[in-house]
DNA sequence: CGAGGTTTTGAGCGAATTCAATTCCGGTGG
DNA sequence: CCACCGGAATTGAATTCGCTCAAAACCTCG
């Protein structure tokens, strides 16, 4: 744990369109901890108390639902740069866990330094707004993907819009889930994601090596989609 | 169109926990206008820029996106005491289009009005937060059940989850949404709502009359929770 | 090289959709 | 007041899709 370059973490990318003065920050900042976690590492429980919330500066983290009884499904993946956990600020009990699919780096804000930085900062509020309207709008897409679409097509657009969540810079671009983690998200069984992308592997829609992967076709998988959904 | 009374409507329900002094409120308020609407009216579409948002004071409201190219999938129910549309300060086009199953009376805020709240009112910002954290419960929620149960537990779900919504206080619920409607809600066809919900209506688990329903098995309900999910 | 977990593949089954037809119900006009 | 119309709900039969169960092929790591 080191407080150190958390400055440039933590509540700098949290007030993004914030202006938040050099003063504070320093004095703020030294409550913020940065540390990494192995992949596997349980951030946070569904139904704990939340007492931190965290930015991610490297790494993939999971946030999944219902662990305990029924079948798990993960709710939101997290890529670097991302603010999460915050809910501790209204809530009293965590609705999800927070589960690192890769080894990650990130910077803890306990939840005493959110409280004050919601009340010394009014920047905070304002991008913590627009972090949360845009988680909405992710959660939203997943339910229409779920409520809509058959395997191939949920398949389908999460490879799509992975690609588009990595840049499409990077050409073999990481996939740090199990295709059981993929029918958690995607709402299927192993063996159903299995088969499809399998299939697509031979017919060279993508290929995969040493858990990245590669869109050959992006061109066939967005033909997935048209026809897929019903008119 | 009137703005009367709007005081006790739009700002007071959306500053639930913030403090807003009198003089503001009546300062702004004149901006907020009160109008009924009937059934089926379009408050706003999925694809326009947003204009202003509004507080549902009686009726009820569906959220629907992608009416347009695929099948379309209601993500939210809004219900009395709801504020909603407030994506206008952090987007430039509606995500979804909310549509009236109830008439429905309502207060519009516009735009300028709800920036002017934003910045001259840290407690909107606040509450707008807590709303939105809601909001996204409630998405996951229905995520979760479109990813992980099947037609019966979503039905039997839904049912359950209504009449919380509605109050138990009141034995016979409005059910404002047509079996095609659930089956958008549900991610099931009209055919599959409309057998299983005739089913328990034979086997008595709930009656149904004239748009009302009133749950009678409880138990059997959340039976059908438990047998549904996979372990 | 071997062990354990993950991915892949196959066969059979069950669930939900599709297509098609019938019944029900509320509202309208005679 | 009653017959009729049109949309919604219901029901049936056939089909497709995804799941379950089970086994084999693959890695990856020790």
């Amino acid at each position: 744990m080191q407080s150190s370059d958390c400055e440039n973490c933590a509540i700098r990318s949290v007030a993004l369109f914030g202006e938040i003065d050099e003063a504070t920050v320093e004095r703020l900042h030294h409550q913020a901890q940065q540390f990494d976690a192995p992949a596997g590492t349980e951030l946070y429980t569904e139904g704990t108390p939340p007492d931190a919330a965290f930015t991610l500066r490297e790494g993939v983290i999971k946030l999944v639902r219902g662990d305990g009884n029924g079948r798990p499904q993960i709710v939101r993946l997290l890529v670097r740069g991302e603010f999460f956990g915050a809910e501790g600020l209204f809530e009293e009990l965590r609705h999800h866990s927070a589960i690192a699919l890769t080894p990650v780096v990130l910077c803890r804000l306990p939840n005493d330094l959110l409280q004050q930085l919601q009340t010394e900062e009014p920047g905070f509020t304002t991008a913590l707004l627009g972090r949360w309207r845009r988680a909405l709008n992710e959660v939203e897409d997943l339910a229409v993907e779920l409520g809509t679409r058959k395997a191939e097509g949920r398949i389908a657009s999460f490879l799509l819009h992975w690609e588009t969540k990595n840049g499409h810079a990077i050409e073999w671009l990481p996939l740090p889930l199990s295709r059981t983690e993929l029918g958690e998200l995607l709402g299927l069984r192993v063996e159903t994601v299995s088969r499809v992308m399998a299939r697509w592997k031979r017919e060279k829609l993508f290929e995969e090596r040493g858990g990245h992967i590669r869109l050959l076709e992006r061109d066939r998988l967005r033909a997935v989609l048209e026809t897929d959904d019903a008119a």
